[in-house]
DNA sequence: CTCCAAACTGAAATCGATGTCAGTGATGAT
DNA sequence: ATCATCACTGACATCGATTTCAGTTTGGAG
């Protein structure tokens, strides 16, 4: 490996007149200094200057999974912030687990700057160890109960959760099953308690076998809605809490020869890239993805810019967005109002 | 920030000997140690250990776009792997552009102990830079020229190329069109070499308006769609290059109401999640993803391992597979045997 | 030509962990 | 009690870059 060393001899200055060209003070044998630094092709050790500066360049990014479309968009969002700059995104997948979380970040507060977390419980301890680690954390997504002292970019899970119920109430459903992320999260909270209080307040009541719990994978979702079809009486519309989740339902709903919206009206959270060419066309409430990746990890730099001063708490909350496609219509199978088509057969 | 030195005052021993017990080396004072350690809350400084050991335990990873599903599942892989591993991902999007593989390459050779790589272009001078510094690095996906010195984990794109002439073939299509995505990528090259090249042993020619080239991206495969379907005689079957430019077609094609199979048949590479759900369930050439990040960093970790003792390149190439689905028929409009379907009308 | 301020330079200490080497202390045999 | 052996231990140098501090050089004014 070629050092500073190497480079100040050849140059024939020391390495601290070396260190100072790199830096870009002026110096007086500069030329000297660039052809030795080329002829040697010299880059210096990222591995020194972090101890001696103590920053890494480097941003811990911790999502419950990678190839969720939504986590990518987010990622990518933190990604296009940090091209500019010379931090680099270390990632890591928690696998929507405590533990690998923990043991995750155990290991990345030792290495990075700072952390993005999108957490995967609410009663994650584990946030507290890296505070007192004093490594900047910023959460994304999801929200830590106890959490108000950490930045934060969100959305209003509870309003998608009412625009959902909302949709379903103006088509005239009174049928209407929820299968729900794991509770612990706060969307997965949040987007239920949004969704089945707004059905509550305007009468309708959601019964325990319609009530279900998942744990945001497509399995769960495909689970849950065999187990609503199976009921004596299924439901006339169900609200799935995420992408993946709502990819299950369909892919059950399939499965089971059921007429969408004909026979069950599906409405889900979180846009897909194939949304509008699915079987049918899905109705969804969306949100900014990558907006949410650029705005936490703006968030995050701030922190680490040592002009920053601390200061309070951000806390960004994003709104939601109802995308009306044909998964939904009346109960009863009158297709939507918003878009014609013919009602499938087999 | 608690050093060795606190903990070797706290517990009467020198730092060398914290060292050694952290090490997991015999030591007399072993409970005193681990005391000091808890009280203190300390945690080696990952800088420090790399600036002496010289290793950074961590693997770069650069992808063209990781809200593509197929590089999503392909990271999703390899971090299996190295979560039981004490190495950790840094991953960096190259946008499908060399100058930016080339920047962020520059920078990622500092920092981490070998690097996989999905290059933007088969021309790519920069992994020879990757190689003087002396980085390990597998390729991925895709391949360089000249690049048979590095081990790779590629899959058989000729042949899934030809798979897919095969399976158009046996449908009776002759006017035929390709939408191939960059062809200084590897699979971009070979995947229309595979299909066109099988098309005219079987004595089906595709005419240059036919024979169309793109970059990979959703809105390339909307583009040649579209400007396949303005040609006076458009072809009656469309073979896309990847996931996102099958997307695109898609879109294209119902954009302008067009029927599949029945007007047009369409066959993309890549399997998705969504692939079964879509409207029509689309016939593609599936292959492994999280098995092909699994190999990559399996590769990459044995040429860390200090007994590895070189070698020659591994080079892994996986088989592709035909997935038929319902977005392929004869030309003309008859419904695939496989699957029997209403065709859509407006 | 002399002197002073400003501009630049290099030796050396430092960041935190590790490995070497020359011990020190304990153990067992005689 | 003495000595050889073995198991540990600590002082110190080291990894490569940065920063301080005490110079040295340069340029301009007088």
């Amino acid at each position: 490996m070629v050092t500073i060393h190497d480079v100040a001899a050849r140059a024939g200055v020391s390495p601290a007149t070396v260190s100072r060209f790199l830096r870009g003070q002026r110096v007086r044998s500069y030329e000297a200094i660039q052809a030795a630094i080329d002829e040697l092709g010299y880059w210096p050790s990222a591995a020194a200057q972090s101890l001696k500066s103590g920053r890494t360049n480097t941003i811990g990014v911790v999502v419950p999974d990678i190839t969720n479309p939504y986590f990518a968009a987010v990622v990518k969002g933190m990604e296009s912030v940090t091209r500019t700059e010379p931090y680099r995104i270390l990632l890591a997948n928690s696998d929507e687990s405590s533990e690998q979380e923990d043991d995750v970040l155990a290991d990345l507060v030792r290495r990075v700057d700072g952390i993005i977390l999108a957490p995967a419980t609410e009663q994650d301890e584990t946030p507290l160890h890296v505070r007192d680690a004093d490594v900047p954390l910023v959460f994304v997504d999801r929200d830590l109960a106890g959490g108000e002292r950490f930045d934060a970019v969100l959305v209003d899970n509870d309003g998608g959760g009412r625009q959902a119920a909302e949709h379903l109430l103006s088509l005239g459903h009174t049928r209407v099953a929820a299968i729900s992320g794991t509770l612990d999260t706060t969307p997965g909270r949040l987007r239920r308690e949004g969704f089945v209080g707004t059905l509550a307040k305007a009468g309708v009541e959601v019964p325990p076998e319609y009530d279900l719990v998942g744990d945001f994978k497509e399995h769960s979702g495909y689970q849950l809605t065999l187990s609503l079809l199976s009921l004596p009486e299924p439901p006339t519309a169900i609200f799935a809490a995420n992408n993946l989740m709502t990819l299950g339902a369909l892919k059950a709903l399939h499965d089971m020869r059921i007429d969408i919206p004909g026979q069950i009206s599906l409405i889900g959270f979180d846009d897909l890239d194939t949304g509008p060419l699915l079987r049918p066309p899905l109705t969804v409430v969306d949100r900014p993805m990558f907006e949410q990746g650029v705005l936490a990890m703006r968030l995050l730099l701030r922190r680490l810019d040592p002009g920053d001063g601390g200061g309070l708490a951000s806390r960004v909350v994003l709104d939601t967005k109802l995308i009306e496609r044909a998964s939904t219509a009346p109960p009863g199978g009158h297709p939507s109002p918003a878009r014609t088509r013919k009602t499938r057969s087999r």
